[in-house]
DNA sequence: ACTACCATACTACCATACAAGTATGGTAGT
DNA sequence: ACTACCATACTTGTATGGTAGTATGGTAGT
């Protein structure tokens, strides 16, 4: 028999696992939130094994701080990390599109076409939902064009941190219009190989995501780590 | 009561996770060994579930990979997640070190140079294990200079991928003294505020690290993953 | 009214039992 | 000799009970 990796259709910990991930990410679960494992195996209707596995999982993402004995709390935003996360984002993804306008496999700059002609009609059609999803899906691309797949799963490791704070920021305020010049100028760098013009883009591009931390803590300051130590 | 986080001396899960991690780190568990739950908790004379929590741990970092109802074993090197490893280190740290160049804290500036001060003595010593801790302790001083603690922890995440490659390639052939030459370039660099000597020196510290993947696949291809796929 | 104490109801941690899928070796049948 | 089948001994996944530490609210004493 050959070795099928994926043949467990989908264990009732990663079930629990993603919907608490997803539950935090959107915010439905708030920072600072208590949850104990006894609470979320009677909403899922399982033990507390599966939970506590999912548990596990999420303490080492950051997203839940366990204190023995204590209790379990939805991790706080930690502003420090948020930046770092920034930071992190900005220098990998502007050395991988640097990759990319020296080396990119062709049929992934079609994918990348295809993907730009894509964002034209959902911002003809104001479907900004989609647009999010192909937003994703294009820096993905680039990614995969350059041989670069674990770096991007590491990036979307880090920006687990960001999320939080930009679903505070409330995306509706996006120049979508902005947004796909950009993604049209990061692939037009990508095929004529101006390293120059792909840096200077993504750096740009990188600069969008900036949310206001500061505003954020002052409206939100219950949602936030508080650091006086130091 | 005051919140004291390190309340829990330490846990069963922790001691198993920390031992198991360092037996595949330095390779006293070879890529491929097959190891069982039952197994493990017998040879620590504790229950299964603290190692089942730390195998969903060390699974989730990439170091086993668990097959449901088949067994667990040590995951092979990956030997493009190693490469991609080495790109997202050296692009994080100069992008560190540049910052650093830009601006650091005074008294870490003082840790930095009490640190080559050491380093040196290990040389004359020939204390090269003390060195390869001076050598880590060196890089987390610069990160700690700047503000990109966080950072440091993602490179350590990362740096297990490059970890168990290193340790084939057997370290005794270290050239220290050129070592210590590119850390005090480094030092200097963030000292004169000169930015193009940090990243350039960085840049040259970091190919130091290159392990070559094809001598190493070619002398132990059975603890590779072999990639006939695409 | 206020404080010190304690019973109680939590919490996460660990051990154990059961369930379900998989590999393997032996055996019966050809 | 070879093949198909099956019992058995594994594996990981899930459920549940018990333990120890912690927070809390009520009560007795001042």
């Amino acid at each position: 028999m050959e070795y099928t990796i994926g043949t467990q259709a989908v264990s009732t910990r990663d079930i629990v696992y993603r919907s608490l991930k997803n539950q935090i990410l959107l915010l439905e679960l708030p920072p600072g939130t208590g949850i104990s494992e006894k609470e979320i195996s009677l909403k899922f209707n399982v033990s507390r094994t599966p939970v506590r596995e999912s548990f596990v999982r999420l303490a080492q993402e950051g997203l839940l701080a366990v204190y023995p004995q204590r209790g379990t709390v939805v991790s706080l935003i930690d502003s420090e990390l948020v930046e770092e996360a920034r930071f992190m984002r900005e220098h990998l993804e502007r050395a991988v599109i640097r990759e990319a306008c020296r080396s990119f496999q062709a049929r992934n700059l079609i994918d990348l076409k295809a993907n730009l002609d894509k964002q034209k009609l959902c911002i003809e059609d104001q479907d900004y939902k989609e647009m999010f999803m192909l937003d994703e899906e294009f820096h993905h691309v680039i990614f995969t064009g350059c041989n670069k797949k674990n770096t991007w799963e590491v990036i979307q490791q880090i920006k687990v941190h960001l999320n939080r704070s930009r679903m505070l920021k409330l995306t509706a305020d996006h120049n979508w219009e902005h947004l796909y010049q950009q993604h049209y100028c990061l692939y037009e760098a990508i095929e004529q190989h101006n390293i120059n013009q792909g840096d200077q883009i993504m750096q740009e591009h990188m600069a969008l995501t900036i949310a206001d931390q500061e505003m954020l803590m002052a409206k939100y300051p219950q949602y936030y780590k508080q650091r006086p130590e130091n």
